[in-house]
DNA sequence: GCCAACGTTGGC
DNA sequence: GCCAACGTTGGC
């Protein structure tokens, strides 16, 4: 079992619009080689995913869910109408996948990027190390940590 | 292959 | 809106 932290802007899609799709929810739309190749390589069925809400007014964690497709071709990239269109991938090798995931829990408490930050256990993750990545691996004392200090619902 | 210019992410 | 820290592009 292992464990993800995938970003997402709640303006676009959030943890609210995660527990409320019906179906699998595809993560599309990755656009980074380094994120890529963790989906495809290294993303697999059952992990747990901490949902992190980037570039809005309540930045953090704001709840998990569980991975319940591994990697395939991100439909977007061959769809002109889509934002993530990517004209130079090529249909018969694709350049970028994504996963499904399901909602799993939305946290009582958001925990936000500053105390993370403030928190000397979680000082190694990536998040911390290197803001910019949609993909990140997270260890299982992290996700425990930040799950407990969210006081899941 | 180098590297300058440009683009993106994402916190503040 | 600013800007640091990346990543990508393309000329040479």
């Amino acid at each position: 079992m292992n464990y993800w932290l995938f970003k997402t802007e709640p303006g676009e899609f959030s943890i609210d619009d995660l527990r409320d799709v019906t179906k699998p929810e595809p993560w599309d739309g990755i656009r980074n080689y380094q994120a890529r190749n963790i989906l495809r390589d290294q993303v697999k069925l059952d992990d747990q995913v901490l949902i992190y809400h980037s570039s809005c007014k309540n930045i953090g964690v704001a709840g998990t869910a569980k991975v319940v497709k591994e990697a395939y071709p991100d439909p977007a990239q061959f769809d002109p109408e889509n934002h993530y269109f990517d004209p130079k991938s090529d249909p018969d090798n694709p350049r970028w996948v994504c996963v499904d995931v399901v909602f799993e829990s939305k946290f009582g408490n958001i925990v936000p990027l500053k105390v993370i930050k403030d928190t000397p256990k979680l000082a190694d993750m990536t998040l911390v190390k290197r803001g910019r990545l949609s993909v990140q691996p997270v260890t299982k004392s992290e996700f425990q940590l930040i799950k407990k200090m969210s006081k899941a619902v």
